[in-house]
DNA sequence: TGCGATTTAATCGCGCGCGATTTATTTTCA
DNA sequence: TGAAAATAAATCGCGCGCGATTAAATCGCA
């Protein structure tokens, strides 16, 4: 260190169209505009699709459970969850074993939804434009960027 | 075409860790995570920090002219503008040229911030723990899967 | 010129995200 | 054993996003 201030923060202006943080924001803006006519048909909001995508792939999950592949926690999944149960496709039931949680079943409607769920990755896949492998890659880059601030929050 | 349905939509069960929609909407969860305690000494949300930024570039817009930059519109733009004017960083003002218009404009409150914001983005990127020229390639990339969902939404 | 079409912002309601807090249950260990 | 700590879910308030609608100003053009 020869001069003063040499790990000052470097200060320069912050513009919209070189930071990737809005590149991020405005692609999960473009998403949900994308997905909005296809969700609406099976009567499900983004998030909730997130949740039904969990419990297709397991069922009868705890809200915590949840929240840790969703990043969500239960201020934002307990009434989400409750509007997926006044709609029939999942059942909120106290674990006999530990009456703390709360698991969450599918119903035989909400199984059925996957029928229907499954074409939805090949239209939002098109609607990209771009190839199976492109997507790969961008997901993992994207899916890197994600738990490398994780992390930095973490350790903060 | 030798078969019936070649042109079918293939049907695949949707999983969450391999859809890029997922890795954006859990990055865009992370980042405002990263950016909440920043913003808070400044007094601002992720989205005001937006439209500062594109004022911070060009002072003097319409709504409707903020809302392209940032893909939002007035049901959006109003209230968190007013929020901004109620903090003291921007005016609201009639466009006497065009009545229908709203010119927002930055106090000196409002440029004064600008020089609290400067040490954001050093800060964003280390935190990503990528480098600037990786930083710039996942922006293009994620920039044009971006524009690539929008031509799709709007051609549909 | 005048009237319908267009443009611009604002308003309203709903569903997230999330910080902060509360309640109920289970675990820990003195 | 029993009280404190930890854990799980729920509740509350606020600020977005956004579909739908309204109100006001401007434009187009017959």
């Amino acid at each position: 260190m020869t001069k003063r201030n040499a790990n000052a923060i470097p200060r320069i202006q912050p513009k919209l169209e070189q930071s990737l943080c809005f590149a991020i924001y405005s692609a999960g803006l473009a998403f949900n505009r994308l997905y909005k006519p296809i969700l609406d048909e099976m009567g499900l909001t983004y998030p909730q699709y997130l949740v039904m995508m969990v419990l297709w792939e397991r069922d009868g999950q705890g809200v915590s459970e949840l929240g840790e592949q969703l990043f969500l926690e239960s201020n934002t999944l307990t009434p989400l969850i409750k509007r997926l149960e006044a709609a029939g496709l999942v059942t909120r039931t106290r674990d006999t074993e530990d009456e703390r949680q709360v698991l969450v079943h599918l119903t035989a409607q909400g199984r059925e939804l996957l029928k229907e769920a499954s074409c939805v990755p090949a239209q939002v896949v098109a609607a990209t434009g771009m190839s199976v492998e492109q997507l790969g890659k961008l997901k993992a880059s994207v899916t890197g960027l994600r738990d490398g601030l994780r992390a930095a929050v973490d350790e903060a």
